[in-house]
DNA sequence: ACCGACATACGAAACTCTTCGTTGACATCG
DNA sequence: CGATGTCAACGAAGAGTTTCGTATGTCGGT
């Protein structure tokens, strides 16, 4: 047992992760860069926020050039699902299924949208069987 | 402009949340007792938070008597759609589609689960036209 | 060898969240 | 009346988050 579960990001720690995942392994200047076309963030808040996320295990670091390099350590995807998970067991009593629902009559999606989640059904469907 | 946006329930907030959801309007012993059925949370903890909960907003008091009624101001099905509305801006660049078709993907769900999503698309497509 | 640019590290301040002990009000029961 | 139990209110402690100033190190050029 070396290493734990991973914590949930927190929102600013998503936001770089946000960054981290479109621009791949990147140095703590490019991700302020990145993140600062729209809200101000100083630079020296996203290293510090970036040192915390390498304590915890959501990023890795190479420290072998001088600049360190940071890249996530979970996919955008397994991130995502676990958002997903977390969600799910504290607001929807841990039912996927109802979260699915809710997302779906809460707001109106176009024809291919909906298209697009019907062929998905189908592929699950096809698996299971 | 007499009162904003509520405001993101945290994890607490939200167990209590769903304790006044099911059970309705409710005193904190109520909820208290409930909530320890699972976890254990003292009396004065929920009492606590349930005053800032009336303070951010999320829940209403009265206190015609002399145990206080607490309610939630927002019903469930709201607040799951803004927190899947937040989950999707934070972690899906806004777009609940690809939160859905993630959360689909990430889980078996059975036949008549997915037999109940199918209907769901059904009513939205007719909907739309 | 020095200077400026750029990098990390450190620590502190302001804020929120969660927890609970203590206090004081009030009612009820003996 | 006085003891006991129930309740809201308050304050404070400890952890986590977010912010940034300052110190320190290192590289490249002049």
């Amino acid at each position: 047992m070396s290493d734990r579960q991973p914590p949930r990001p927190t929102d600013s720690e998503l936001a770089i992760l946000g960054v981290l995942w479109e621009r791949g392994p990147s140095t703590v200047r490019e991700v302020h860069e990145q993140l600062n076309k729209d809200g101000a963030t100083g630079y020296t808040t996203v290293l510090k926020l970036l040192q915390i996320m390498t304590e915890k295990g959501l990023v890795v670091r190479d420290e072998s050039e001088r600049a360190h390099v940071y890249e996530s350590r979970y996919g955008e995807q397994k991130t995502q699902r676990q958002l997903l998970t977390d969600l799910a067991e504290r607001a929807f009593g841990g039912s996927a299924t109802k979260l699915v629902m809710q997302a779906l009559s809460g707001r109106k999606a176009n024809a291919a949208e909906l298209n697009a989640i019907r062929e998905l059904l189908d592929t699950l469907e096809g698996e299971s069987r």
